[in-house]
DNA sequence: AGCACGCCGACT
DNA sequence: GTCGGCGTGCTC
């Protein structure tokens, strides 16, 4: 017998091993095997007869059952195609680690057939989990928005048989745990628990039961009847840097299909393409949201002011109202883009083309597309109201803090830093952030506060968020400014001074009408050819010769299923970045044209690094 | 990804 | 005369 083996290295195709005498071995299973003098974890992906002399044998077995079964080692290969990744990266990423301990005592049963070795390893075993549902009828996919939507989640996963909430990190999954663990025990397959109990949850998982994970968690081998769900949808950590490079969201869907299971996508804001499925095409069921507890809304108009002072008079006064009523506060403000405005009307310069706030480069005063390339020179006036100002002003959270520190001498005041608020320095800031009346932090500064705590929550300058160079950055205000709403609840206020005080998504927030952004916002992506409508991929090019990136561009430019943009040279120099629009079909259309660039026999040096569907677009 | 092999500078 | 820099290339 022949095994196929994938390791976790950027070279997509598995490594061939003899199979010693005596072993059960399936696909979906671990192994060890000497792979370039070492001894390395891989999986098989495929195990087959044959005979060939000239292969090295496997060295042990690094799990007794394979953590995989057909269909979930399908469902990898699918999302590493999908994201042109190496099925070995992917499916590494989206395993338990292996418990070294356990693959040693493994390795000590064999050759011998030991009792210790169940039947669930046998090659004719059944597929462990992702079988069709019996009968089919549960399948559905709904989305949960809201007020109560977690509530709702709670509910459906405590009636269902068996259950697997993905969530967006380990904080997250002790949460949850804790939430879901008040009627029944919940295995935890998160890195938050130790690797034995962790793998031991995902081989019981099967068989039924709740369970709580994060996004290496999707894989997991399910019950037939068991419920998949996904909690904060709209969170960007369901897709980080890294492996498996594809959004958790996009997971759960097609898995969902695939296996004919019920799933749930809780969301505060979800994602425009997420939102976007949930209409009459899209195969996801969605309940109007009941509005539930809101703030008072007030938006400051900034245009023309808010050089000198970060406090316009109604934030200010609802400062002052909010310490008297001995309720807390927070001041949001936002990190500073390199992008100019008008300081009249606030408009924000854009790229003609795309609509994406151009980057503005001081030394060479010009402005640059991220997305297409375009450069040109800094303009004298601004287009939408002839204003001759036009500055890259931003408030940080120094000048925010200093500002307010004069203003109100009195009252207790903390900074929260995004880049403090890890170890012991955070422990510090994380206890005078708690005994503070004002906090002046960014968006992560909301953990720090708990529902309906929050007496007001003041935005100082969210319009630095529209300034980033990305086409989500009105999702991303949008997002933002709901979730400070929810964390303020039905007794306190939402202040948010802007430049763009028309913009609808400010609207939308003001109004508790989660429909009213996503229609305009919709409008705006699909006139403009952006996701959903259309997929972006980032291909970046780093090292080999000059001309690679070139004859990359040619290669893609060939496809007649992609849009290609110039590429734009990065930061990091000798690296080059282009823009690729596709189709629903991109990711096989960018596979076809980078055919000859990729494979067992790359004819080209250099590093060709392809990102499908950013959502981190770089900047 | 590791890890080796491979040709050009500062050391015992 | 060697030790070692990490640039290219392979790992069943």
């Amino acid at each position: 017998m022949i095994a196929d083996v994938a390791f976790d290295a950027p070279v997509d195709h598995p490594f061939s091993y003899r199979v010693p005498a005596g072993w059960s071995l399936a696909a979906g299973q671990r192994v060890l095997a000497p792979l370039g003098g070492a001894r390395r974890v891989g999986l098989v992906v495929a195990v087959r007869d044959g005979d060939d002399p000239g292969l090295k044998p496997l060295l042990a077995l690094a799990e007794t059952a394979p953590a995989l079964g057909a269909a979930g080692l399908d469902l990898a290969r699918w999302i590493a195609a999908e994201s042109l990744s190496s099925l070995g990266s992917t499916s590494a990423a989206l395993l338990p680690p292996v418990d070294p301990g356990a693959a040693r005592a493994v390795a000590a049963a064999l050759p011998s057939r030991d009792a210790r070795a169940p039947a669930r390893g046998v090659s004719t075993a059944r597929p462990a989990g992702g079988g069709p549902a019996p009968g089919g009828a549960a399948s559905g996919v709904e989305l949960l928005v809201g007020a109560g939507r977690e509530r709702r989640l709670l509910d459906r996963v405590a009636q269902a048989p068996s259950a697997l909430v993905i969530v967006p990190d380990v904080e997250a999954a002790a949460r949850w745990a804790q939430r879901l663990g008040k009627h029944r025990a919940v295995l935890r397959l998160d890195s938050g628990v130790p690797d034995g109990e962790r793998a031991e949850a995902w081989a019981r998982l099967r068989d039924g039961g709740v369970a709580v994970g994060t996004r290496s968690a999707l894989l997991a081998p399910l019950a037939p009847d068991a419920l998949l769900a996904l909690v904060d949808e709209h969170e960007a950590a369901h897709k980080p840097p890294g492996p498996p490079r594809i959004h958790s969201r996009d997971v759960v869907l097609e898995r969902a299909q695939r296996e004919r299971r019920r799933a749930l996508l809780t969301a505060a804001t979800p994602s425009v393409e997420l939102w976007w499925r949930a209409g009459e095409r899209g195969g996801v069921a969605m309940t109007p949201p009941a509005p539930g507890p809101w703030p008072a809304v007030t938006i400051a108009d900034t245009r023309g002011i808010l050089r000198r002072e970060p406090l316009t008079p109604p934030l200010a006064r609802t400062v002052r109202e909010t310490l008297a009523a001995g309720r807390r506060v927070l001041l949001l403000v936002s990190r500073l883009a390199s992008s100019l405005a008008c300081d009249e009307c606030g408009e924000i310069v854009r790229c003609p083309q795309c609509a994406l706030a151009l980057v503005y480069t001081r030394a060479a005063a010009t402005l640059s597309c991220r997305l297409c390339g375009t450069t040109l020179p800094l303009p004298d006036t601004c287009v939408h109201c002839q204003g001759r100002r036009l500055s890259p002003f931003g408030w940080g959270l120094e000048r925010v803090e200093h500002a307010v520190r004069r203003r109100f001498p009195k009252a207790r005041v903390a900074r929260w830093d995004p880049e403090a608020s890890r170890g012991a320095k955070g422990e510090a800031q994380r206890a005078a952030a708690a005994a503070a009346e004002i906090v002046i932090g960014t968006r992560g500064a909301l953990r720090l506060f708990g529902p309906a705590s929050l007496g007001l929550a003041g935005f100082v300058s969210p319009d630095q968020l529209l300034r980033l160079p990305d086409f989500r950055a009105g999702e991303r205000m949008f997002a933002l400014l709901w979730a400070a709403a929810e964390r303020v609840g039905a007794h306190g206020s939402l202040v948010i001074q802007s430049q763009n005080p028309g913009h609808y998504a400010l609207d939308a927030v003001a109004r508790q009408e989660l429909a009213a952004f996503y229609r305009a916002e919709l409008k705006f992506r699909g006139e403009l050819g952006y996701p959903p409508f259309r997929r972006l991929a980032l291909v970046t090019v780093t090292g080999g010769e000059r001309r690679l990136a070139d004859e990359i561009v040619a290669a893609l430019r060939a496809s007649t299923r992609l849009t290609v943009y110039p590429p734009i040279a990065e930061r990091r120099e000798r690296a080059r970045r282009i823009v690729v629009k596709g189709h629903a079909d991109l990711s096989a259309a960018l596979a076809t044209a980078l055919e000859d660039f990729r494979g067992p026999r790359p004819r080209s040096r250099g590093i060709i690094d392809v990102e499908v569907d950013p959502v981190e677009w770089p900047s």
